[in-house]
DNA sequence: CTAATTGCAAATTGTTTGCAGTTTA
DNA sequence: TAAACTGCAAACAATTTGCAATTAG
């Protein structure tokens, strides 16, 4: 969708960072985090503040625009949320490269866990390991 | 398990401020973050440093000897590992305690994601809710 | 004895905030 | 024009690091 669309579909107002950021993330399938997504944005947009990078990630997350996944480390990772309805994502360490995939295990267990006495709000599930292309780079054959 | 063997079965050594951290992390199957972890700490043998906090939750944890979940905020979550084998965690949002369950959605896929030239690595499956305790001290029932 | 571990203090990293000026709808 | 948004600079919280002193095996 165009990035302009993407917005008004927020209720967002609509500003040259804001373009900015999208388009960055609108190029690619990968998650980035928010330091390499600055990088980028200052490419197309100089002078734009790391302040306003990070305040719009939080607005476009909280609309549903972007997808935020937490790192092991710290440092959150975003994507633009390309699909409609629930999904997850197999992840690439090498590119950064994404997968969607459609299988949820929630339905596999939703009806355990609720005998168990527990009701479930959310629940993450990513994949992570390497494309093909990336695991031919590595040293290391047998991952 | 007693926390000497830990310490012994990780090769690492006996130190009053590794005893301390078990101790709190073996009397709860709740996740804590490392402030909270910290604080409790202190209480058992106060003048404990957060950056031995630090370096030993590290430690312990490329031990396998506990569970570290990154959180949405940061500030990462630990537990203390008793289960031996793979494993996945059900986590009260409220009280922070824990379920294990067995269950693992990775089974159900990894076929279909060797057919698409993806070698999985890792995988993170992780379910947030509340239990049945914390669930009725909330406003809204209606999670 | 010696390698591992700790405390300390300072540095770093990543992110957030208040506010005044600017821009969008 | 009113509310939303931005840049700036400063604050912040959480974590990490170098190093000298201490301690466990």
């Amino acid at each position: 969708m165009e990035v302009d669309k993407i917005l008004k579909s927020g209720q967002l107002k609509i500003t040259p960072q804001r373009q900015a950021i999208l388009r960055v993330l609108s190029t690619s399938d990968s998650f980035i985090n928010a330091q390499m997504l600055f990088t980028r944005v200052l490419e197309i947009l100089p002078g734009t503040n790391f302040s306003t990078v990070y305040r719009n990630l939080d607005t476009l997350v909280s609309k549903g625009i972007l997808c935020r996944i937490p790192r092991d480390n710290g440092g959150d990772l975003y994507k633009i949320r390309r699909e409609e309805g629930h999904h997850h994502h197999v992840i690439c360490k090498g590119c950064g490269a994404t997968i969607i995939i459609e299988f949820c295990p929630m339905e596999a267990i939703r009806e355990k866990l609720e005998g168990l006495g527990f009701t479930p709000t959310d629940h993450r599930f990513e994949i992570y390991g390497y494309c093909d292309k990336c695991r031919e780079g590595r040293q290391d054959k047998n991952i």
